[in-house]
RNA sequence: GGUCUCUUGACCGAGUGGCUAGGUGCCGGUCUGCAAAACCGUUUACUCCGGUUCGAAUCCGGAAGAGACCU
């Protein structure tokens, strides 16, 4: 049976330079599973993978979609199932690396159908959810989905507002359509985790995103002020030095923010896969050759 | 040396006699379609010493530290 090694982990755990080196290994190629990666636009804040590394080993969703074009994981998921079965056919293995815990989750267990929501749907309830505010829009949603409302987390706008949006779409409960089924899938799947103590993971962040002002990232991101009202730029790197630019911070605090969002985004990345099923942690604060790693992910079956 | 002002939790910052300020950070968590997003919970406060008062972060006196001005 064909194999999928899945390499996850926190930010500036070093996925994927861990990821090169087991897919050379394996003499096969690297799908990313990383939601921002995934966009042309975005390049230095992403840490996207290097020109050597590209170069190295073929890389798929990496600099693939425009930030102005739908993206989420639903979309994810089609395209990356599309493109793995491809590879198969000339790989027995391929290695999926990334930190975008929910598109893991969707390219490995499914995500349900759910109807497209239409442009008149998304703006009416955006426009109810300015108008009448959040206890208006929990309300509504507990008129057309009892079961859901008594689910969901009820504080959370983005949530409320999505069961509404397929709700409105459909004209039937939002749960009616969330079954967390779990989808079969044609290969086998081995899911690591790469971990470091805390306080080495908070340097090699504070080192990367040294880096990554050394490399031009101020410019990057001044390059995208025209872009900065896209979801997709509502991240960190970006966000903070926009503000830079608007005046509403020093450079030195915009720098000092990314750095703390950045170790912020790898918690949650942290307890997002720490509740991940059959994720094998691996502890690289160890020191232990590359070999050594590699031989233990080979060695799970 | 003198006069005046200030001193709140890791940080910012309200309060000015009894009622959890708030924000940020830290720590923990949530999660089926924007997910590097969005959201939730928690967290050694009132510089120190006396006094007044049933009760003081809040009033009075003193000390220490910081700042402004004067000689």
């Amino acid at each position: 049976m064909k194999t999928l090694y899945v390499i996850a982990g926190p930010t500036a755990s070093g996925k994927t330079s861990f990821a090169v080196c087991l897919a050379q290994k394996l003499k096969t190629e690297i799908l990313s599973a990383d939601s921002r990666q995934i966009f042309k636009e975005m390049n230095i804040g992403v840490a996207r993978p290097t020109q050597q590394e590209l170069d190295c080993v073929p890389h798929h969703f990496i600099a693939e979609w425009n930030v102005g074009q739908t993206s989420n994981a639903a979309r994810y998921e089609k395209e990356a199932l599309c493109r793995i079965d491809t590879l198969f056919q000339k790989h027995e293995s391929l290695v999926l690396c990334g930190g975008s815990g929910l598109y893991i989750d969707a390219l490995l267990k499914g995500i349900d159908f759910m109807p497209d929501i239409s442009l008149e749907v998304r703006n009416e309830v955006q426009r109810l959810y300015k108008e009448r505010g959040l206890a208006f829009m929990q309300n509504v949603l507990k008129e057309k989905d009892r079961e859901y409302f008594a689910l969901v987390d009820i504080q959370n706008p983005r949530r409320v507002l999505r069961a509404l949006e397929v709700c409105f779409e459909s004209g039937k409960p939002f749960s009616s359509f969330r079954k967390q089924a779990n989808a079969e899938r044609s290969f086998e799947t081995k899911v690591f985790g790469l971990k470091r103590a805390r306080a080495e993971l908070v340097e090699r962040i504070d080192k990367r995103v040294g880096q990554m002002l050394e490399e031009g990232l101020l410019a990057e991101a001044e390059s995208l002020i025209p872009l900065k009202h896209l979801q997709a730029l509502n991240t960190v790197g970006y966000k903070e030095l926009f503000d830079y630019f608007d005046k509403k911070t020093s450079l030195n605090d915009a720098v000092e923010l990314i750095k703390i969002h950045t170790r912020q985004y790898a918690k949650r990345q942290m307890t997002w896969f720490n509740k991940t099923e059959n994720l094998i942690w691996l502890d690289l604060s160890k020191e232990q050759s590359m070999d050594y790693w590699i031989e233990r992910i080979l060695s799970v079956d």
